[in-house]
RNA sequence: UGGGAUGUAGCCAAGGGGUAAGGCAACGGGUUUUGAUUCCGUCAUCCGAAGGUUCAAAUCCUUCCAUCCCAGCCA
């Protein structure tokens, strides 16, 4: 599959054909660890990796981890793990702003002996007034004019710990009228008496972003720096910075970032589904996060080959949840191996087959793909398949099993059904059939056309398993407090995963590995969970049997 | 009322003076031992709007309209 030419891919293949940067291209993938990943950064992880592959180059991976107050040793771990399933491959470069704080301090001192930077003793509060608005400039503060020497004794100062958490910051000098707010003196340096997930006590000023992340870039050689469009805005601060300490320049460019229907992709509301309780973990099936999705059993290519088909532009969009689903259904249709289930079942007694005789069949586990292994089912008289699959009365183009009818077992037989035996309510008990020996395997011996073919177990050896069927997967509360949560809960799994909720524990255990989907044919694609204690489904159009079957019968009607 | 960015189908998205790629969705049909898969076909007289330049404009120019981002000591 080729690469489409993003606006990324012509840059940097116009970078590379001038030589810039002597033709090297290096990107990073820069999660700040404060949260779980999630869809949206499955896009940057396949930009970043994708490009620095296609390129021959290297993708770092770094922690952006310049606010201690809300990073965490967890988040950090959770990151380099979902990265790796997704397919990043960081090698030994693993690398953290913290890393660079001894550096980006020195720097700063750099800035201050160039005049080009000041530390302020105005509070938050004022800052921002001093700021001014969209419309009107800034005001300077009366602090922006302080001699070089004081400002280096107060910043030293402040690292030395002198000072409260908001008495003073650091703060460039560039030019409180600028249109791009940005540049009116943006903070560098803020104090915060706080404990590092990695420096621990060692510091008590903190860098903030502006200043960090384009030094970050700077030092590790990257040539690319790729980010969101919402950082559009904060390039000329990028830049001002490199240039005006002389350094090694990267450039930023800006895409935009990935909406999807259906689900939320911010980590502040995802956090506050997963403290609310409203969610079982970051790991929640439902979650848009790359651990949910991957409990959920969606394989990591699925995922690269959406980025791909969502493509790269400069406009904010929003995908469509189909378009996911798409990209899971085709890899599964392709990889999930094959099984036959019966969940709510129907005894079927077949008239002329021998009552001590238990034949195994061959079963392919995949119908397109001979090279897989196939497997023996046991076959005997007494069968179960299921209820659904036969109507007393049949709406119109109802092909599965009816009284005086042929269907076809799968890989097994064709079966005339001749007699449904039913209870006093009326409902079928059983169902007295015969079967043609010249059919085994399920072939139509004479050529003669059967349509419909059905799933079945072997009534005595089939593995037992306890199922059960929702209409809707999950519970549907609608959380208040949670924005959004309504469109995130209702339609994580439903309007699309309308499905099946199967406890098929003792089946799939036999079958799947956690974490590997199968597909229970007419039903959709199961995935095992951790604890095994039930089967995780299915992705909206697995199940389109199902769908099938509803419009076909109504259409009947 | 400032600055930055963007407008091509229901949703993504190519195309950057020569007469609108592709995918998802939808719809119609063929094949099929999963009513799945697969295959074939249909789906923008038109590119935010209005003017202008040109033999020729989605592409160039002008004006207008709409949407998104920026006033954290978050990233």
């Amino acid at each position: 599959m080729e690469a489409p030419v993003d606006f990324i891919r012509a840059k940097i293949l116009d970078d590379t054909a001038s030589n810039r940067y002597g033709g090297r291209v290096c990107t990073r993938f820069p999660p700040e660890p404060n949260g779980y990943l999630h869809l949206g950064h499955a896009k940057s992880i396949c930009l970043n990796f994708g490009v620095a592959k296609e390129f021959a180059g290297q993708c770092n991976l770094r922690f952006d981890d310049t606010n201690p107050t809300k990073e965490e040793i967890e988040y950090v771990d959770a990151i380099r793990e979902d990265v790796r399933w997704l397919g990043g491959d960081w090698q030994d470069r693993e690398y953290y702003a913290s890393d660079y704080f001894e550096r980006l301090y020195a720097y700063a001192e750099q800035l201050i002996q160039m005049g080009r930077a000041y530390v302020d003793d105005l509070s938050a509060d004022e800052i921002r007034e001093y700021r001014g608005t969209l419309t009107s400039p800034g005001r300077e503060s009366p602090y922006r004019n302080r001699g070089v020497e004081e400002n280096l004794d107060m910043f030293r100062r402040m690292r030395a710990g002198e000072f409260p958490d908001g008495a003073r910051v650091l703060r460039a000098k560039i030019d409180m009228a600028a249109p791009n707010l940005v540049m009116r003196d943006p903070t560098l340096y803020r104090i915060r008496h706080a404990a590092h997930h990695r420096t621990g006590d060692m510091w008590c000023i903190y860098p903030l972003y502006d200043y960090t992340h384009c030094l970050s870039d700077s030092l590790e050689g990257v040539t690319h720096s790729l980010c969101t469009l919402e950082f559009a805005n904060n390039r000329e601060l990028y830049d001002w910075v490199l240039a005006t300490l002389g350094v090694y320049r990267p450039q930023q460019i800006e895409f935009a970032r990935l909406n999807v229907t259906y689900t939320v992709l911010s980590k502040r509301k995802l956090i506050q589904l997963v403290e609310s309780g409203y969610v079982s973990g970051w790991d929640d099936p439902r979650m848009p996060t790359l651990c949910g999705l991957r409990r959920r059993g969606v394989p990591p290519q699925a995922l690269r080959e959406f980025c791909r088909r969502v493509g790269l532009a400069r406009v904010n969009s929003t995908v469509e949840y189909a378009m996911l689903e798409f990209c899971i259904r085709e890899y599964l249709n392709e990889h999930a191996l094959r099984f036959m289930v019966v969940l709510d079942p129907v005894k079927v007694v077949i008239e002329n087959y021998p009552g001590n005789l238990v034949e195994e069949l061959d079963m392919p586990l995949h119908p397109k793909n001979p090279a897989r292994a196939s497997r023996k089912v046991p076959f005997s008289r007494e069968l179960y398949i299921e209820r659904d699959d036969f109507r007393l009365e049949p709406p119109k183009k109802f092909h599965r099993l009816v009284v005086g009818a042929e269907v076809r077992l799968r890989y097994a037989y064709l079966v005339t059904c001749r007699e449904a035996v039913t209870d006093a309510s009326g409902a079928v008990r059983e169902l007295r059939c015969v079967y043609d020996p010249q059919s085994r395997g399920g072939v139509s011996p004479d050529g003669r056309k059967v349509k419909g073919t059905i799933h079945w177990v072997c009534a005595g050896r089939a593995v037992p398993a306890v199922a059960r069927l929702y209409e809707q997967l999950f519970v549907s509360e609608t959380p208040e407090d949670v924005p959004e949560s309504k469109t995130f809960l209702n339609n994580l799994n439903p309007g699309s995963v309308r499905a099946v909720q199967a406890l098929l524990e003792p089946a799939l255990s036999d079958m799947a590995v956690e974490g590997e989907c199968v597909q229970f044919e007419r039903l959709g694609y199961f995935c095992k969970d951790r604890d095994s204690t039930h089967a995780l489904p299915v992705f909206n159009r697995t199940v389109t049997l199902r769908d099938t079957w509803a419009k076909l019968e109504k259409k009947g009607e």
